[in-house]
DNA sequence: GTCCCGCGGGGAC
DNA sequence: CTCGGACACATTCGG
DNA sequence: CCGAATGTGTCCGAGGTCCCCGCGGGAC
């Protein structure tokens, strides 16, 4: 039995009309009961993950295409060689080759598949289900309890392998499946609140917490079963090539098997973290320039699965085998504690705090409330200088703002950023009527606009930018509230957000 | 013919 | 990465 | 007492910043 593109298209199309998750979690059910031997790959399309992670496709390769065929039969199966035969294209000509591909398997869809390729080439399938809803999906057609897929997808980090295994042999196959060393496990993650006190109430309710370190670099998951050791990334790409220094660090530990989770950091030499570009940098230019590493948690230990022990547990033993490593953290029942600690770390460099329920099991692939982030917010007013015009449920509106700091040297305004977050629908409604007013120009889908609104924001941090003249930009900002009470003489200035930005110093810029 | 730069794709956060 | 909206389910409120 | 309102957990999609690499075309 092998699957139609059309059946899978019409069942999207299906899914994007309607907003009801049972609805969703029924369409995707009754498809995956006709997949037959394409279970796997319906999952990967309809999750907007197809195998091959890079095909070289995207928005501008898919500007012009073919027309439509009037008649198609193309399978799942045919789409996966396209994408295939994409994938290993490279080399002089490759631009060519690659529209040839493309030309060709769209010459060969109709209409609808067209679109349905083009969302999935792009990454913007936007149909109201994702993995979430996927996997809910997956227990119905099977029949098996939703925990029981949920684990399995978190243990094989792949819904559409799951998808394949609970379809195929159902609950007692998928109950086989283990924690695997050598098997990315989806990474566990951490939701956030706005302060300490409210991370400490939320997650401890009165009872003690486990306060870590946040480190700001980049997500590692390390299997070692002896001298093999393999690096995975949040998203489970393997990396162990490009952090060869950590896989020996991982080597010399005085284990034979483990699964790992930390982060991996570029530091100074006496130990402060550098900005993230930095590590950022170096660990995208395999493995040039040092990096360190950084352990929060332990999910396997010499033959023993610790994911379902307390987390108190499994940092006892990932304190015995790599304590040196281990991030710095306090346990306490008190915010007034845990404050001082958050205030310590960030003094120190680091990004903030992760608060975490002592008896937490290591809850894969989700963003539960076990752990809690919480970081230092800065906040400025700044001068809305552009806005766009928002795509799919913004279409119609005036959404993402284009943020403008004052030169107090000239009067002038210059970018460092834009954002389109925080704003409610009311907000929403109300911009776009205001900077309609304020219309200067249009280019494009943005609209300028008269430096006359301010605007407050909320931001992580500045960082070093190159595309922005100022040389600064904002890490994640968000709206708070438009200010009404304050001109734009009074706005924030560059100057003040320069000099947010960390002090390189050359000494300091070496390898550790 | 080579080098360099711009741009697109893809991945971190 | 952040945030708001929406849905599904649990709990509490009000006639 | 039961239906309606309100609260909570989760998911999704709106798009941000940076970085690197590879390809192609223009400058020299």
């Amino acid at each position: 039995m092998t699957l139609v593109l059309t059946d899978l298209v019409a069942t999207s199309t299906a899914l994007a009309r309607t907003s009801s998750r049972l609805e969703k979690r029924s369409l995707i059910a009754a498809l995956l009961g006709t997949a037959g031997d394409d279970v796997a790959l319906a999952v990967d399309y309809l999750t907007a993950s197809p195998r091959q992670r890079r095909t070289g496709v995207s928005y501008r390769t898919l500007g012009s295409l073919p027309e439509p065929a009037p008649v198609t039969s193309l399978t799942l199966r045919q789409v996966d060689a396209a994408f295939d035969a994409l994938a290993a294209v490279q080399g002089s000509g490759a631009v060519a080759a690659r529209a040839a591909i493309v030309g060709d398997l769209f010459g060969r869809a109709s209409a609808d598949e067209q679109a349905f390729l083009r969302a999935l080439l792009i990454g913007e399938l936007r149909q109201g289900a994702l993995d979430g809803v996927v996997v809910d999906a997956v227990a119905h057609a099977s029949g098996c309890p939703l925990a029981v897929v949920r684990r399995a997808a978190m243990l094989t980090g792949s819904v559409s392998r799951t998808a394949a295994v609970a379809l195929g042999g159902g609950t007692s196959a998928l109950e086989q499946i283990t924690l695997t060393v050598g098997v990315g496990v989806l990474p566990m993650l951490a939701g956030s609140a706005p302060s300490i006190a409210a991370a400490v109430t939320q997650v401890g309710d009165g009872a003690s917490v486990w306060v870590d370190c946040k480190v700001d670099g980049i997500r590692a998951q390390i299997h070692k079963d002896d001298n093999v050791v393999r690096i995975f990334s949040r998203t489970l790409d393997d990396w162990t090539d490009r952090l060869p220094e950590v896989a020996d660090a991982v080597r010399r530990l005085p284990v034979d098997v483990a699964i790992i989770d930390g982060e991996v950091i570029a530091r100074d030499v006496s130990g402060r973290p550098l900005p993230f570009q930095e590590t950022g940098s170096r660990v995208a230019r395999q493995g040039a320039g040092a990096v360190s590493l950084m352990l929060f948690d332990l999910l396997h230990l010499d033959g023993r699965d610790l994911i379902d022990e307390p987390h108190a547990t499994r940092i006892g033993e990932l304190a015995r085998i790599a304590g040196p490593l281990v991030v710095d953290h306090v346990v306490t029942a008190d915010a007034g504690v845990a404050e001082r600690f958050f205030e310590t770390v960030v003094a120190a460099g680091f990004e903030g705090v992760v608060v975490k329920r002592v008896d937490a099991p290591y809850a894969a692939g989700r963003r539960g409330s076990d752990w809690v982030k919480v970081k230092p917010v800065r906040t400025a007013d700044l001068v809305v200088l552009g806005v766009e015009w928002g795509s799919g449920r913004r279409r119609g509106t005036l959404s993402n703002i284009h943020l403008g700091a004052r030169d107090a040297e000239t009067g002038e305004y210059v970018m460092v950023g834009k954002t389109f977050k925080g704003m409610t629908d009311e907000m929403l409604a109300w911009q776009t009527a205001r900077f309609l007013e304020l219309e200067r120009d249009r280019e494009g889908h943005v609209v300028w606009v008269q430096p006359a609104q301010v605007v407050e924001i909320a931001f992580d941090g500045v960082q070093r930018s190159r595309r922005y003249p100022g040389g600064v930009a904002l890490r994640f900002a968000r709206v708070l509230r438009y200010r009404d009470d304050k001109t734009p003489q009074e706005a924030d200035t560059i100057d003040g957000l320069r000099s947010m930005l960390a002090e390189p110093d050359s000494r300091d810029l070496q390898d550790v």
